[in-house]
DNA sequence: AACGTTTTCAACCGCTTATTA
DNA sequence: GTAATAAGCGGTTGAAAACGT
């Protein structure tokens, strides 16, 4: 079924687009239409190949091409439908009127990837991550919290502000549920003491907390969008977060395959709490540079 | 100002799927 | 049913811009 290579495509122009190809190329389509793509070149008298001229149309001169940044609404929404379909980009694009596949795929790589690594959270799984890269993180999203109302006191932006403590409300979760099972682990007789308590406890506080809002949680954080076609899914469409409801405490799994690589130089202090070498190196006074681990227990209390 | 590094995103490549003969 | 072709999709690349030192 391989398909040969076309000899047409050889000594055909590639790489940027000059002003004028693409007026002839828009020039093309609305005096003739799209017609075949292969055919196209020829007929508009571009050397360009046909896939090549489909796809600048597609992404960058069609007309009803949507430009500029992302706006809140469109990224909650990219969140919760890559929580969904995975890296279906194009059907992704269908949901967002006037965003390509293309764009809307390097904006997931570029920026969406990045901001939920550093919240903590799985961008493949979308799940919290539970290695030690997650811990500094964590630490940077408390920090900014505490901090936010120096930095975004002039921000006219409700939704930045919201968006921003639900981050860090959702880290301090995490981050005292990790700190839990270091414990736990680290003094495992001591379980059910009132000092330390189990994890199975601090679920259960996430449960309430969550539930309850006591946390601090936006109710609208944790309701699951409207936007997919599930109609029996209560609540309203708010919250960068909202598709993470189905998990409401966050449960620690395994990071995914594809960010395995970011974990590497860490060691994988949460999987096996057996290994004391691990939890050895996990040194903890060193995080008193900047905010002390002590510190963090006493924020997130 | 100069240089190196990182980030961004348009464009390409190779593969799969759909369509047609 | 099969093969050839066209269209579409997602991963990757690389040039340019932005940023840091």
């Amino acid at each position: 079924m391989r398909r040969p290579p076309c000899c047409e495509e050889i000594g055909i122009k590639k790489g940027p687009w000059t002003p004028e190809e693409d007026k002839i190329l828009i020039e093309h389509i609305q005096k003739h239409g799209q017609g075949s793509w292969i055919q196209l070149p020829k007929l508009a008298g571009l050397n360009r190949s046909g896939k090549s001229c489909r796809l600048r149309w597609i992404n960058y001169l069609r007309p009803d091409i949507k430009r500029g940044r992302f706006d809140d609404e469109e990224q909650r929404l990219i969140i919760h439908l890559h929580s969904i379909l995975g890296n279906k980009w194009s059907t992704m694009a269908a949901h967002l009127p006037g965003r390509t596949d293309n764009e809307i795929k390097n904006y997931w790589n570029t920026h969406l990837k990045k901001k939920l690594l550093q919240m903590g959270i799985d961008p493949v799984t979308h799940q919290p991550r539970t290695d030690l890269n997650l811990f500094s993180s964590l630490r940077n999203l408390v920090l900014a919290s505490t901090n936010s109302n120096d930095s975004l006191t002039c921000s006219t932006d409700i939704n930045a502000l919201r968006l921003q403590a639900d981050a860090a409300n959702l880290a301090k979760l995490q981050l005292l549920q990790i700190l839990m099972q270091f414990l736990a682990c680290r003094y495992p007789t001591m379980e059910s003491s009132s000092a330390l308590i189990g994890t199975h406890q601090v679920n259960d506080q996430f449960d309430q907390g969550l539930v309850h809002g006591s946390m601090g949680v936006s109710q609208d954080a944790l309701s699951v969008p409207a936007v997919i076609s599930n109609p029996d899914s209560p609540g309203s469409n708010n919250g960068l977060f909202g598709n993470y409801s189905a998990n409401p405490a966050p449960s620690v799994v395994p990071v995914s395959p594809e960010n395995q690589k970011d974990i590497q130089d860490h060691m994988n202090w949460t999987e096996d709490c057996n290994s004391s070498r691990d939890w050895d190196e996990l040194n903890l006074e060193n995080l008193d540079n900047e905010l002390g681990w002590k510190d963090i227990l006493e924020l997130i209390s």
